[in-house]
This record gives C-alpha cells, structure tokens and sequence, in this order.
DNA sequence: GAGTTTGTTCATTTTTTCTTGAACAAAGTC
DNA sequence: GACTTTGTTCAAGAAAAAATGAACAAACTC
C-alpha cells in the first residue's frame, strides 16, 4: 500500500546513490523529483533523471548520468526513453559531438500535458472499451439490475466522460 | 517502469479474483477500478474492494469482502483502513447488526478531495521542507550557483506555490 | 574492414511492494 | 468467566516492479 501508508509513515529522509559525487544541490533537487515521480506512480529512477537534468546548466549524456548518479548504462537509457515519450526531456545535439545530450522540459504546460497524453489518455481509452461492456451487461440483466446500480452504472458513464472532456484542457491554463 | 510501459503494453485483459463467483457485473466494474487505482497508484486489491462496494446495492461486511473477493482478512481489513482514510468509503451501521458495514463514496467531489488532501498535501508539506533546504544551499553557494540554476530554482518556488493554491480547490468545480 | 564509441535490448537478479494467515485484542453472549 | 464473533496487527512469504549488465546493433574513424 504505498502511496497511502508513505504519508502516514513518518518522513524518512530519502537517501539518493550512496556514496556519489553529488553535489548538496543536486542532490536535494534529486530529492525533491524522486518524491514528486513516487507520488504519480512512476519509478525513481526517473525522478533522479529528471532532477538531475533541472538543476544541470547544461545538457547531459547518457554516460554522465551513468557516472553522476551512479546507475546502469540500461536503466538511464530506459529511463531517459520513458521520460522522452512523456515529452519530460528533450533531446538535443551539441555540434562536433556524436553522442546524445539531454535537457529537461521544464515548462510546467508542457510536463502536465505530457503525462496526461501518456499515462491519462491510454487509460481513458480502455475505459471506454470497459463502458461498452458494461453496456451490454446491463441490458443482459434486465429487472435483474437493481435501480441503484442503474444508478452507478450512469455515474461511471458521466465520470468518464468528464474525465474526456477535461483531459485535454488541463496544463492549458497553467504558465 | 509500470505506469509509463504498461501504457505502451498490449492492452492485457486484467483478470480478477480467479475461481470466484462474482457475477459479470461485479467483474467488469471491479476490473474498472482497479485499472483506475493502478493509474493513480494506488494496490489493485484497493481497487477490488472499491469497485465491489461501488456496485453493491447493499451495505457490504468485512467477511462478505473477504469471501465473495477471495482476499485475506487481513487485506480486507487494512484495504477499507486505507479507503476510509482518504474518504473512498464510509462506515455505516445496521440496526441489530454487530458487525461494521461499508458503502462507496460515490461523490467525486468528496473522492477527488479525499485524495488530494490524503496524497498530495502530505507530500506538498514536504516540500515545503525541502524548498527550504534549496534556499540554504543557495544562499551557502553564492555566485557559484549559475543564473540558470537560479531560475530552476525559483521555478521549483512557483510550482509549489501554485500546486498549494490550486489543490484545495481541485474538486471544487465537479459535480 | 578492424576497431571504437554510443546507445538499446532483454534475461536475470535485486529490491520493493503486496498479501497472507496466525496471533491478538475487544466486545458481546450465554 | 468460558465461548463466540468481529476486527486489527504484523512477521513472513509471494508477487510484482525495477535495476543490472552482458550481448547486440548502429554509426563513425582510421
């Protein structure tokens, strides 16, 4: 029961890489980004990413994540590749280097919008697959369904539409 | 990586309680919830006795949960301690009856507040506490701090402050 | 075209989270 | 006060999620 149990724990300190090079600053931005990634259900590694990429004045290579927060060559790829599709980080090129460098989509918009797109969306979809089944349930039933769950089944309905309607608008009214 | 993969995933069919006898109803709009608590982070076996108690047209004991949901007594129990915490279900009473009885909270309204001020104010407090932090080390770091990082890092004073004017009100405008 | 650098993939291991079930407490019944 | 019913707690086991690292591919260099 994380989520829930984690705010009723007392507030341990959460330690980042043990015996790393960070610096206090980064550090503590790390910190901040592994609470925030851990409260909407994505992993921590990500978290140490993207802070790491905030508080960088300049873009990152993969090979200076790997080094700097000491995690493997395979989960800063994977991780800069799952913060990418949620448009969390961009990628950009240096001239006269080949490798990949990485900043962070520090645009509040755009974070919101992202993961909505890419963790809300998916979601909704499926939902509506669900709604149609439910659909079909309920006729099945007939009298059998008694009218509170008539009821229920309606406010699934409207919820889920509302969810559809407001999706996409949030992050818009964000700066 | 579950949230962000598990939206790239085939869309797996998720499957309930194995030999149980819920009724098609039951399954489907179990199912649902528990897609939607997965999606705000929340264990499936949460999502199992929500969706249940949402689509009983009766009050609902901690034994019926245990044996219609083939789940342990122990996750009965710690799963509606967790619910009611953030205000998902309430306890009723029977008359004549001894035993506690739970309903759905079936306001989203009260759902969407009960789950901001149980996940997301905790985690806002220690933020606060953070922020703090930050603005130690900047202060300790004078110049050697670059001016991007100090615009980071007023970034970060703006979100929060924005997400503790804007999450008391989330709620607020749904029906 | 042999060797290097850069990045990805994926089976395995590690870590974290969740569930279980037995022991316990609290309250009721006879 | 012995016995039953109801519910909680928590150590241990089971399950799920995430990180690792070695193998691989792709693109460049000489």
């Amino acid at each position: 029961m994380s989520a829930i149990s984690a705010s009723l724990d007392p507030p341990s300190a959460t330690c980042v890489a043990s015996g790393s090079d960070l610096t206090p600053l980064e550090l503590e931005v790390i910190d901040l980004f592994v609470g925030a990634t851990r409260l909407i259900g994505l992993p921590r590694s990500l978290g140490e990413i993207y802070g790491f990429l905030f508080i960088s004045p300049e873009p990152v290579t993969l090979d200076q994540l790997v080094q700097r927060l000491s995690i493997s060559k395979g989960s800063a790829s994977q991780g800069l590749r799952a913060l990418r599709t949620i448009g969390a980080v961009k990628l950009s090129h240096q001239p006269g280097d080949r490798r990949d460098h990485y900043t962070a989509e520090t645009e509040l918009k755009s974070l919101v919008s992202g993961f909505i797109s890419g963790q809300m969306l998916p979601h909704l979809e499926t939902g509506q697959t669900r709604l149609g089944r439910l659909r079909a349930i309920e006729e099945s039933m007939g009298p059998e369904l008694r009218p509170i769950q008539r009821a229920r089944l309606e406010k699934l309905v409207h919820w889920h539409h509302r969810a559809r309607t407001l999706a996409p608008l949030a992050g818009k009214f964000l700066d």
